[in-house]
DNA sequence: ACGGCCTCCTGACGGC
DNA sequence: TGCCGTCAGGAGGCCG
């Protein structure tokens, strides 16, 4: 489920919750998640208190006193706030993890186990295996076009392939790929050395821009968070090619394309995008 | 260094 | 009804 929008999402909901509060420790019940999920968990999270919720690309980073709990969701993690006990509220198929609260819990599901659930001592955090190659983040003044520019001359790899990579963009998911190329006027097998400067302004305009919009929209069933803990997810903004395969292009009506790149579908219109 | 391919895992869906 | 192949919003790791 989770691009970044939705990681964000995530974090804004359930931030009210677990900021400046103090975990009691945690329950593993499957801990082969991507990677196996750090031994003693419950041990080390006791008393440890969350300074504050962050996000770095797709990764939720729950900051604590002596270290972060790195959580990923991988491609079907729903991560819920659960008032009360965590025997208020029965288990579901695939709920491998609780993190608990005093007034309640982090309950983590994932039916793919793609999801990963690590913790990380304070001083490792920069230079985290998992954090250190990622690219800026969407926003970051430090990212523009001129960089995005440089960083792609002389490089053969499909534009497509170069935003999922996230070495230089964090957080473009395979939906937001082909929306951002699209909207952009950019054919997602173009090698991403081959992109003007012109073009790569107006890609990064796209990106931020659909990011920020999702974001918004998952803003708006934010409010359902309290009741149903997490159930958000289900973004509402409307998508001009992803997943609209033979449907006409909203722009000149040609039937949209779809190819797989990299064993991804990559959806486009051969008319609007060179 | 780069780019292509494979892999982890479960569930939903379509065809036969 | 069941069985099978395919695909799914991620991304590290390996190999040539």
């Amino acid at each position: 489920m989770p691009e970044l929008p939705e990681v964000e999402v995530v974090r804004q909901g359930i931030d009210p919750f677990v900021s400046q509060q103090c975990l009691t420790g945690a329950v593993v019940r499957q801990p082969q998640l991507r990677w196996p999920v750090t031994k003693n968990l419950h041990q080390i999270l006791v008393n440890q208190q969350v300074l504050k919720t962050d996000r770095r690309g797709k990764y939720l980073l729950l900051r604590c006193t002596d270290g972060t709990l790195l959580i990923h969701l991988g491609m079907s993690g729903v991560l819920s706030w659960l008032p009360g006990r965590p025997d208020d509220h029965p288990l579901k198929k695939h709920d491998h993890i609780d993190l608990l609260f005093g007034k309640g819990l982090l309950r983590l599901n994932d039916p793919r186990r793609f999801g990963a659930v690590l913790w990380v001592d304070s001083p490792r955090l920069e230079n985290h295996p998992l954090l250190t190659h990622l690219g800026l983040e969407p926003w970051d003044p430090f990212l523009t076009p001129q960089r995005l520019y440089q960083l792609s001359r002389g490089r053969q790899l499909p534009i497509k392939q170069a935003l999922l990579a996230g070495h230089w963009v964090v957080g473009v998911g395979n939906i937001y790929a082909s929306e951002s190329l699209f909207r952009s006027g950019i054919d997602p097998r173009r090698a991403a050395g081959r992109i003007s400067l012109q073009r790569y302004d107006k890609l990064l305009n796209a990106i931020r821009q659909i990011l920020q919009a999702a974001i918004e929209q998952g803003g708006s069933t934010l409010k359902d968070f309290r009741g149903h803990g997490g159930e958000t997810g289900q973004f509402q903004t409307a998508h001009q090619v992803y997943d609209r395969a033979g449907m006409p292009c909203t722009q000149c009506s040609t039937p949209i394309r779809v190819l797989v790149q990299s064993g991804r579908s990559t959806y486009y219109c051969l008319q609007c995008q060179r």
